[in-house]
DNA sequence: TTTAGGG
DNA sequence: CCCTAAA
């Protein structure tokens, strides 16, 4: 039974993303640090993939030799319950940049254009000759997120909408056009007795693409589309008082100095266990995990990443290499869409915030009141890179002393499908924050193309001039759209049930379908209908007292599961190649998966350990683990050998010395014969053949 | 996949 | 517990 509940998400602002965690197992290894360096990917990333993408496709559309009709390898999707086939994922070619169409689930953004009134703009606008696709830089501004972000208060009555876009920044929100009224649903009767909140997020919207300032300062100035390769510039700001332009930086992955991102990360308060997981990151380590060789763990973690179908085999799912793989591929693209923005940040000039704010030493960011605050600079040209003031007066004489015949655009909004989100109530709203936020970010992951609407019609030649388009800073172009569609090409199957009937279906499909939908699922806590140990357990055979939930779900396991689901969030397919442009190395994602929850071993585990170490020896963990723990899941035979391995360390050391729970030193002592006389009969194997 | 070990 | 090289 499930109980389904449609929360009005509300205008709750949308935290974007921006501190790849790192996992608590990191605890200052070098290893794994690396790792989790190497694998970050925040939302910048994200958003720089999407830029990178409109990016590569304006660059494909507007380099003649290549065709406006780039082939999409179509690869039919396996729409298999099997998550692994789902996510086989083969090499696709960029899908063309103009959809030709938008249907319903289109994201429709409102777009003006209108003439800079006072000055015209020059390096900050578009010239009227620039091709249309050199138009699709995406300034996106996460407000709020520095205060409170997506705060529980705010998902549930999510009625703090932010106000007044900034300057060239675009802000992420739901809009709260749509309102879900509560409603209770039972669910189909799959078998698990488990409540679950689902959350509907209707439509986002982005806020003010352009600002208004155009009048006040004489804004934002972009370097002549012409003079540099045009990258789209992709901004992220969070908090509406500074903006933060999203640039691929090489130390931080496009994002701000470290310090910005720990005040990103502590202000996730409400999350007790892993925060800031990200799924991509989780998956991506997934992939990692392969090699770990724990089929179990690996079911598990498959089964974090994918609906959590409770089956007969406990809630396991398959895990996807293929999956980890696409992730890996996103990452890769991920990254380089960043070094496109990074080229795109020397060349781009802008200035769009009204007030000039403190600038970082890169010049990029910049904190401000403890929230999560940046300010774009100028880095027009490099001798400007540091000082955004400066820079910015220069860029507001030159915009002055520009030409006319430019357009300027202001995006009013944004609209993302609607989400659905299936989360048990144990959850916390923490997981719930992070869920949305993470199936939002997988959403957008997946790319975004970008169409222009004139009049309603859409503009698919994309080497046309916006004049030749009709779209000229004069006249009707009031009517200017664009349309953002979903660059997804395969649909997340981890949705509930086919309630839904118009789900992301393959892209290379004729007419682009873009997800109307995403679905994120988050496990019950008991999602792991591990069989009631029915067996009855051979002799020696420990049997897990409190094993794998049913009975009485520690907080701490509760919480953790429930966290865990965040990975469950839909990733969406992308288009690898049409996103691959940076080199891969900096932003992967951050380890996603969690540390396993410790789980000391209990007198009778380590008993029963014992006594199958006694008789099996050690070196036969794997026995050892069939022999005496087959039916304790969460005992891999690594993790027998570890305990033996401890526990011969805590028999050899002073009982003072020892910590937790105290263990018998009949034990300790059985320990140590045994280890002894183990070690013996190694030794002698070791010895033997050599003389003979 | 397992083992064996270092972290 | 994690991570991995080796087997």
């Amino acid at each position: 039974m499930v109980l389904q509940k449609r929360l009005d998400y509300g205008s709750c602002g949308y935290p974007v993303p921006v501190m790849p965690r790192v996992p608590k197992s990191a605890r200052g290894k070098r290893s794994v640090r690396k790792k989790a360096e190497e694998s970050q990917m925040c939302a910048f990333d994200l958003l720089a993939a999407v830029a990178g993408n409109l990016l590569l496709e304006a660059e494909n559309f507007s380099t003649p030799n290549k065709s406006t009709e780039t082939p999409c390898i179509a690869s039919p999707e396996d729409t298999t319950a099997k998550s692994e086939e789902r996510n086989t994922e083969k090499p696709v070619k960029a899908e063309p940049y103009d959809q030709g169409s938008c249907n319903k689930s289109t994201l429709v953004s409102e777009v003006s254009v209108q003439r800079p009134r006072s000055c015209q703009i020059k390096r900050q606008s578009y010239s009227p000759k620039a091709t249309l696709s050199e138009h699709v830089p995406v300034f996106m501004k996460n407000e709020g997120f520095g205060k409170d972000g997506c705060s529980g208060h705010s998902i549930v009555d999510g009625h703090n909408r932010v106000s007044g876009g900034s300057p060239g920044l675009v802000s992420w929100k739901c809009s709260s056009e749509k309102i879900f009224p509560s409603s209770a649903e039972s669910s189909e009767g799959n078998g698990d007795h488990q409540t679950k909140a689902r959350v509907q997020i209707g439509k986002w919207k982005l806020g003010n693409l352009v600002d208004n300032n155009a009048h006040n300062h004489g804004t934002c100035n972009l370097e002549d589309p012409m003079e540099l390769d045009v990258k789209p510039p992709v901004f992220i700001s969070s908090d509406s008082s500074v903006e933060a332009p999203f640039y691929g930086d090489h130390n931080a992955c496009g994002v701000a100095s470290p310090k910005l991102r720990n005040a990103v990360v502590d202000r996730d308060d409400d999350e007790n266990l892993s925060r800031n997981t990200h799924p991509s990151i989780m998956t991506y380590r997934a992939a990692r995990l392969r090699r770990i060789g724990n089929r179990r763990i690996r079911k598990l973690l498959a089964s974090r990443y994918w609906k959590a179908t409770p089956t007969s085999k406990g809630g396991e799912l398959c895990n996807s290499d293929a999956q980890s793989k696409l992730v890996r591929k996103m990452c890769y693209t991920s990254q380089r869409m960043q070094r496109s923005s990074f080229k795109q940040r020397k060349v781009f000039e802008r200035c769009s915030s009204p007030a000039p704010k403190a600038v970082s030493k890169e010049g990029i960011f910049s904190l401000g009141k403890g929230a999560f605050k940046t300010k774009v600079s100028d880095s027009h040209t490099t001798s400007h890179g540091a000082n955004g003031q400066s820079s910015s007066r220069i860029g507001q004489k030159s915009l002055c002393e520009s030409e006319d015949f430019h357009v300027k655009f202001s995006i009013k909004s944004f609209k993302v499908p609607e989400l659905l989100i299936e989360i048990p109530e144990t959850a916390t709203v923490g997981s719930l924050k992070r869920t949305v936020m993470e199936t939002v970010t997988a959403f957008l992951e997946g790319g975004l193309h970008v169409g222009v609407l004139l009049q309603g019609k859409k503009v698919r030649d994309d080497n046309k001039t916006l004049l030749q388009a009709g779209i000229s800073h004069g006249d009707k172009i009031d009517n200017l759209g664009f349309t953002l569609e979903p660059k997804l090409r395969q649909a997340p199957q981890i949705l509930m049930g086919s309630e839904d009937p118009h789900f992301f279906l393959p892209s290379d499909a004729k007419e682009p379908k873009p997800l109307s939908r995403i679905t994120a699922i988050i496990p019950p806590p008991t999602s792991d209908p591990r069989p009631f140990d029915a067996t009855i357990e051979p002799p020696l055979t420990f049997v897990d007292p409190e094993s794998d939930s049913i009975h009485s779900p520690t907080s701490e396991s509760l919480q953790d599961k429930a966290s865990n689901s965040r990975a469950l969030v839909s990733i969406p397919a992308v288009d690898v190649e049409a996103l691959a442009v940076v080199p891969l190395h900096k932003s992967k994602r951050a380890e996603l998966v969690q540390r396993r929850i410790r789980r000391p071993f209990t007198i009778s585990e380590v008993e029963a350990l014992v006594q199958a170490v006694e008789k099996l020896g050690t070196g036969r963990w794997r026995d050892v683990k069939v022999r005496a723990f087959d039916n304790a899941k969460h005992r891999t035979y690594v993790d027998l050998k570890d305990k033996w391995k401890t526990l011969v360390h805590t028999a050899k050391i002073s009982p003072h010395q020892r910590r937790g729970e105290p263990v018998p030193q009949e034990l300790l002592d059985r320990v140590l014969s045994a280890h002894a006389y183990w070690s013996q009969q190694q030794a002698k194997l070791q010895v033997k053949p050599s003389p003979a």
